[in-house]
DNA sequence: AGCTTCCATCTATGCGCTTTGATTGAACCC
DNA sequence: GGGTTCAATCAAAGCGCATAGATGGAAGCT
């Protein structure tokens, strides 16, 4: 690791100016055929390379997108996904413990097995990205993110895409008063950040009036996880869906995200025991949806011959498994790619009022509705 | 976007200079307590955020680390696990491009639909970086990556992570030449860079061993594409297994990379008419593992009760798969994170000489080697 | 020839931060 | 009380680049 040349030892090598070596970098046209020459040969015998520090500091910009992800470990949803790649694997007879011994690695627990909700969207952000000539920086991040954690990559970035929940509103919003912000989900709270989300209500509605209409159903629950806005936003699509049919609206709590299958088989317990086990479930996430087709194959429910099981997402994980899920399909990578443009655009002439753009998205009907089996 | 703040708008409102700034942030032992309070608070009012280019700048580091990797179009390997991803949703007797009308967006084909082994690395990179308090970079390149391309990345890091065949090996030497770099291969040419590779001759042995010893096979022909020196090393791995057995070394070539699944389709035929079909293909990587066992199916050739299928690699796709795939699972996020490990490490404190670690692999036994079926 | 244009190049400045070495008081000691 | 130490703070010098404005010279025009 020698010392790294700069602009300056270029500079001396090729016998012109410092700003005559930044001009054949960045504005070629403006310098004689020969000298370019010349510059680069110094350059290249040099072993030059422009430090993007220097550069963005001059230029007051970093040419750089980030992207503040989860990170991944203990999340539900993974965990859900993971069971079902075991389930799907082993087959229904074996129990998903099993799946430390498929993959293990001591020291490596491999927590990703399935791409997850956000790798799909963060292959959005990457290609658009790139198309652009931007490059991204990843950071992850929890509820609970630090300061410095989040000043670490707003600091070196001209955008910020964020997923719901990982980031604390106020810091958000502060960030946001330098670069702009775009959040990857419907709006917790009117922050005035730009926005993608998708038609999650409508999504919704479509696929309970599919389970209304197409299947005759009438005893349809809602569950899933709360705490987030498209979950509300869904539930609103089913609730909708179920008031124009004139059919009660069902929902289910769960109680916590400590062990949830086994939270799932009491419910499932609980409902059969009274006689009230409905005719579908209509999960707000492909994971939950998942987790209950797990506890109705153990507790000896057919899925979809005795209740139909329903998500919202579409991940490979409900292609996959058996049943295959009947699902919302977001337009991942769109949502990823969407994003990092409206930042883009942003960041070249800034808009006054936050720019807000809804996708639409995709009923994918397979089999855990009735469907084809 | 109102003007950004900076470490002089921090000074003057907290009536400090900026060097008690610059030190209430990077080492604030050495500030008194109140005016450390004063100043967080001038800064909070502010929405201070310290710009990290000019932070690199100054320091001499950036604090990130990037990954170069493959970008996503095209890719044969990434065809066959979307193939395997139908196969095993539809079950055999469907076609797979079935897999459209399964997932289409007009927009916005999903090249991207299991996580391959690039998918994995890059989490364990990430996980890494994380841990040891920098950022990641995702840089994204095919052979004919330009200097500029390159650049962009390698100008913005202290560190860089590189697949095998991203970069032309002449960038890599002269970037090597001020920043660490670390191939993720077995060695193609002698470049002396940082390297962290997997057991390949190893595993391949221990693999072609299990069908030798424990399945008492003797016609094993080995295939996969050429041109990665990890196909090397896996190829001498299982000569070696097959020589001190006593058996014939086989091996096929493929004619190209257009349409595979076609190509294999043939050489079954081919094999099939001349009465020369093995025993057992043992597959440089899962996806070839993979394309074989389809193109097998599809010539109604039983797997693995009349032919035997290896893989090497460890994907999901092979885990789904029906028959499940036996292969050779590489520690893949463990690769990443050694590498970006490798990386900070070299960056604190360089070695004299390059680094090279090669990490152990597993062989997982499951049911198309004629295991457990 | 004397004028203007225009192109290629250079000089000089500043981007926002870190860091070294200097300065100032206050506390301490004999 | 004079000298020593030490902690807290500051002034100033870059870090490597982009770029506005200055300069000089060649070409074009009358």
């Amino acid at each position: 690791m020698a010392k790294k040349p700069t602009v300056y030892d270029v500079a001396e090598r090729a016998g012109v100016s410092i700003a005559t070596v930044s001009f054949t970098f960045t504005q070629p046209h403006r310098v004689r055929e020969s000298t370019r020459e010349a510059v680069l040969d110094a350059a290249r015998a040099l072993g030059y390379l422009p430090s993007a520090s220097a550069r963005g500091l001059a230029r007051g910009k970093t040419g750089a997108i980030g992207l503040f992800s989860f990170d991944y470990f203990g999340r539900s949803s993974t965990e859900a996904a993971r069971n079902a790649a075991v389930r799907t694997a082993r087959g229904p007879g074996q129990a998903s413990h099993d799946w430390d011994s498929l993959f293990s690695d001591e020291a490596n627990k491999d927590f990703r097995l399935f791409p997850l909700y956000h790798d799909e969207v963060q292959r959005g952000v990457e290609m658009e990205c790139r198309r652009r000539g931007y490059v991204l920086m990843i950071g992850e991040g929890h509820g609970a993110s630090t300061e410095a954690d989040i000043a670490e990559i707003a600091g070196r970035v001209d955008g910020l895409a964020v997923f719901p929940n990982t980031l604390p509103g106020e810091i958000l919003r502060r960030i946001s008063k330098r670069i702009p912000v775009v959040e990857l989900s419907n709006p917790a709270e009117d922050n005035r950040l730009h926005r993608v989300s998708v038609e999650n209500a409508g999504g919704m509605a479509l696929l309970t009036e599919h389970l209304i209409q197409h299947h005759g159903l009438r005893h349809i629950t809602f569950v899933g996880p709360e705490g987030s806005p498209d979950r509300e936003h869904r539930f609103r699509g089913y609730a909708e869906a179920m008031s124009v049919a004139g059919l009660d609206i069902r929902t289910l709590p769960r109680s916590g995200p400590t062990d949830p299958a086994a939270d799932v088989d009491r419910t499932i317990h609980r409902l059969r025991a009274s006689g009230h086990l409905p005719q579908a479930f209509v999960c707000a996430v492909d994971a939950e949806a998942l987790l209950y087709m797990d506890a109705l194959a153990r507790a000896g429910i057919s899925v979809p011959g005795q209740v139909a099981v329903t998500g919202f997402d579409g991940l490979v994980a409900g292609l996959v498994s058996r049943p295959t899920l009947t699902t919302i399909r977001q337009p991942m990578v769109e949502l990823g790619s969407t994003a990092a443009s409206i930042l883009i655009d942003e960041v070249t002439k800034p808009s006054p009022a936050p720019v807000v753009k809804e996708l639409p998205v995709k009923l994918m009907v397979r089999e855990s509705c009735g469907c084809g089996v």
